[in-house]
DNA sequence: GCACAATGTTGTCAATGACAACATTCGCTC
DNA sequence: GAGCGAATGTTGTCATTGACAACATTGTGC
């Protein structure tokens, strides 16, 4: 026997609760995702997670939030050592942010709905944060003349949305016959390249020496 | 005083759920969407509903069905007298579609929400067939030569993609500073152009360079 | 050491979805 | 047109849940 056989106070019940939702709710889902239970397997009371969140939305949100820290961290990662090339530099991260969205599929839809309980532009900002290495490859890419001098707000809006739209796909099962990770790889392509034929398709794409020079493919 | 002063059966109860389902999803989402609160409405008892839902899953997941119709409509009637250029017709086609999607906010949450009830392949075919005029305006915009020829159902899910990420972004104030409509447009733009710069910006598009021909794929 | 805030507990309430048993009406057959 | 089974609706009930109030215990700063 330990010699603490029954705490009145948990410890950091606040941590604990996150943890114990965060696999119930890939478990189960939002919706099902009972407080109660919580409680339960945690062994307090039904009403102990209340001390730290007010109600079960403050629970959501908080998982929200911390998810958008692991999305940063995941990114972050993928942009170190950033190769030269744009479309490969793009195509690293798209692909870190959808592989994160494999594994926490329900996580990534409660990130994205609506109904948060006030604190969204906290949400908004964290999601800016996290894709602020998008942003950067997108400004390189201008500097290196690879990417057409638009606004980069823009430029990064569709890039945004087009990985939204496609984890969102894949978690639908509306992407057939293939892997996300080849629809990913694809979709990055044709947005560097556009969908308009293009006159030479001669030397492009596998150059890829010389970083610093540029200026004109083709 | 009408002569049916309570008729025991209610005509069509089905029906009638589901619009009323309808306005309520709207106002209150999915989760708080009471059975029992539509039963009061229509006047009918709180077990009514099963009769023609067996659960509130059922309700949720013909609503979606429902929304797939909408949607399958709304696109068609924008596919009618389509513009020759294919970047117009694209941006006809998406901003209908966004449109929807601001309208029926919580509908198309529904829609893309993962866990239905078993007739997910019900929904797989629904969601192709209201989005076959994309797919044939790029068949067309191929047979043209004003879009590579790639695999179209390949171009299709960019494009796909795309409109659902920037609607989910819209829903969640993650597009800043510009109506939705302008995002649309300047996105369907960039997919069909691409980010990278083009060479001469002179007498490309109209080069319409064989299609048949290329089929060097990287 | 003591007052008070933080944290946890017991007890309770209304609402909900789901189910069983029963009632009424419709529609089809004879 | 009489009756019988299917369709549709109702009453009653249950377990679960989120939320709240009142109370208990512990930790902490003065």
């Amino acid at each position: 026997m330990t010699n603490t056989p029954k705490p009145y106070h948990h410890g950091n019940l606040r941590r604990s609760l996150l943890r114990a939702a965060a696999v119930s709710l890939e478990a189960v889902g939002p919706r099902d995702l009972s407080l109660r239970e919580l409680s339960r397997e945690l062994g307090v009371s039904h009403t102990a997670p209340r001390r730290h969140f007010a109600d079960k939305q403050q629970l959501l949100d908080a998982l929200a939030q911390d998810g958008y820290e692991q999305v940063r961290i995941a990114l972050a990662e993928a942009a170190a050592n950033p190769p030269a090339d744009f479309t490969e530099r793009l195509t690293r991260l798209a692909l870190a942010y959808v592989d994160f969205v494999q594994r926490h599929p329900a996580l990534m839809e409660l990130m994205l709905t609506t109904k948060h309980s006030g604190n969204a532009p906290h949400l908004v900002e964290a999601s800016g944060l996290a894709f602020a290495p998008v942003l950067a490859a997108i400004r390189d890419g201008q500097a290196a003349g690879e990417v057409v001098a638009e606004d980069p707000d823009g430029v990064k809006v569709l890039i945004f949305a087009t990985l939204l739209g496609l984890a969102a796909m894949s978690s639908n099962g509306l992407i057939l016959g293939e892997p996300l990770s080849v629809s990913v790889t694809r979709s990055v392509r044709q947005i560097v390249e556009g969908l308009r034929p293009r006159p030479e398709p001669h030397s492009q794409a596998r150059e890829r020496t010389s970083p610093g020079s540029h200026a004109s493919i083709t």
